[in-house]
DNA sequence: AAAAGTATGTTGAATTTTCAACAAAATCGG
DNA sequence: CCGATTTTGTTGAAAATTCAACATACTTTT
């Protein structure tokens, strides 16, 4: 596990976790290590929702599908980002989610009880775990609430722009990459993907903004 | 504090809390009640978000109005749920939502930082609050999923449909009550509401369903 | 370097949504 | 109980989305 230390002490779930105690702890917690080749299914939707997921190298996509086909993409997972955790740590039965690996892909699983119930060798982490896990699911709801409010705007030049806005904030740049090729992008806006590359032709003719592949320029 | 004893033994923050520890727990939170006439805010988008809000009694709303003044239904709280967890536990500076009341209401307010940060007097059932805390967030993240799953149908019959659907698995019975109006359904739904109307009008002339007011019932 | 496959952009037709305006029904206040 | 207000349903026109089909550009493989 030795070579992982570095993507998880970035890992918000193992923060104030002293370096020393993160071998013991992973043990205990019976963490374990699976590759996944590119494409391959991680969780999928309707599986028991028992484990979190927490990306090592690579990245992991959580997606629905529905019935006539559409996809929807929730989110992406890079090095050191947790996910499922909220499916685990509500107890749920079944994952309404799958989550695929884009490229090839490390993922640590924890099974998620051993986080929430105390384990018999009183390892006295768990409270600093739970606390932690607290704080991921109160980020991940802001994350949500940030998604609702892309689409729940009704065209999809509003989506779009609402989305570039977000980015060029968090990059603290009008200029910068985005995790998504078109079809993605799509998806992740929950509009047509020919619709939304007519949509940038326009606003590239307007002079909002300036785009090749997955760079875009805010003018 | 006594006489909302019953409303907060049904609040999810408390369980697993002794009956004769909660008041002197809301005590050392510096829990306070406060009352809002129908159509108050108790939050409003942009404040800053140090409070948890705990429903007493009324019927409680969160939502967000873009610039354009679309309105957005994120969620209706009642009796012995919680509001605005998620910001004040991620520690977030301002609200990207407003909560208003909907009837006249009491709610409950408690400042996030007391539950999280461990008191002087040590009281010992931090642990156990931080410990729901966290349980409440797993499920409301899955309340998102499923806003999310209805709202990202393309369109209103779809959305409806959807909406109407997990309605009835809740309830499990095809015949129910909603807690939304023709407006809030729209704003809920994300969609236009002379359109939902129209749409559900073709719905009953379709058998498929029936409705009168905020009455359903799936044939 | 060529071929095959994938991603992106473009277009027009069909469908759907939004918007505005109004009528009818239900609710509220005095 | 009546008048005023709010909610709901209806309609048609304008705007936007989806869908399918295709052309072009870009990647990957052999």
């Amino acid at each position: 596990m030795k070579k992982f230390f570095n993507v998880l002490k970035k890992c918000p779930l193992f923060f104030n976790i002293a370096d020393n105690d993160l071998d013991r702890m992973l043990h205990c917690l019976g963490a374990k290590v699976v590759s996944f080749d590119k494409k391959y299914s991680v969780f999928t939707e309707g599986s028991s929702a028992k484990h979190i997921g927490i990306v090592l190298s690579g990245k992991v996509q959580m997606t629905r599908t529905d019935y006539y086909g559409n996809r929807s993409i929730i989110s992406n997972a890079t090095a050191g980002e947790i996910f499922g955790e909220a499916f685990a740590c509500a107890e749920v039965g079944s994952i309404p989610v799958s989550a695929i690996s884009l490229e090839p892909s490390e993922v640590m699983l924890i099974e998620c009880s051993h986080i929430l119930h105390t384990c018999t060798n009183n390892c006295g982490f768990h409270q600093q775990l739970i606390f932690n896990l607290m704080k991921e699911l109160a980020t991940k709801t802001l994350v949500f609430h940030q998604k609702l409010e892309i689409t729940s705007k009704r065209t999809t030049r509003e989506k779009l722009m609402t989305y570039l806005s977000i980015c060029a904030k968090q990059v603290g740049s009008d200029s910068f990459d985005i995790p998504f090729d078109r079809q993605e992008l799509a998806d992740y806006l929950e509009v047509d993907r020919s619709g939304l590359s007519a949509e940038i032709s326009k606003l590239r003719a307007q002079g909002v903004l300036e785009t090749t592949k997955k760079h875009f320029e805010l003018l």
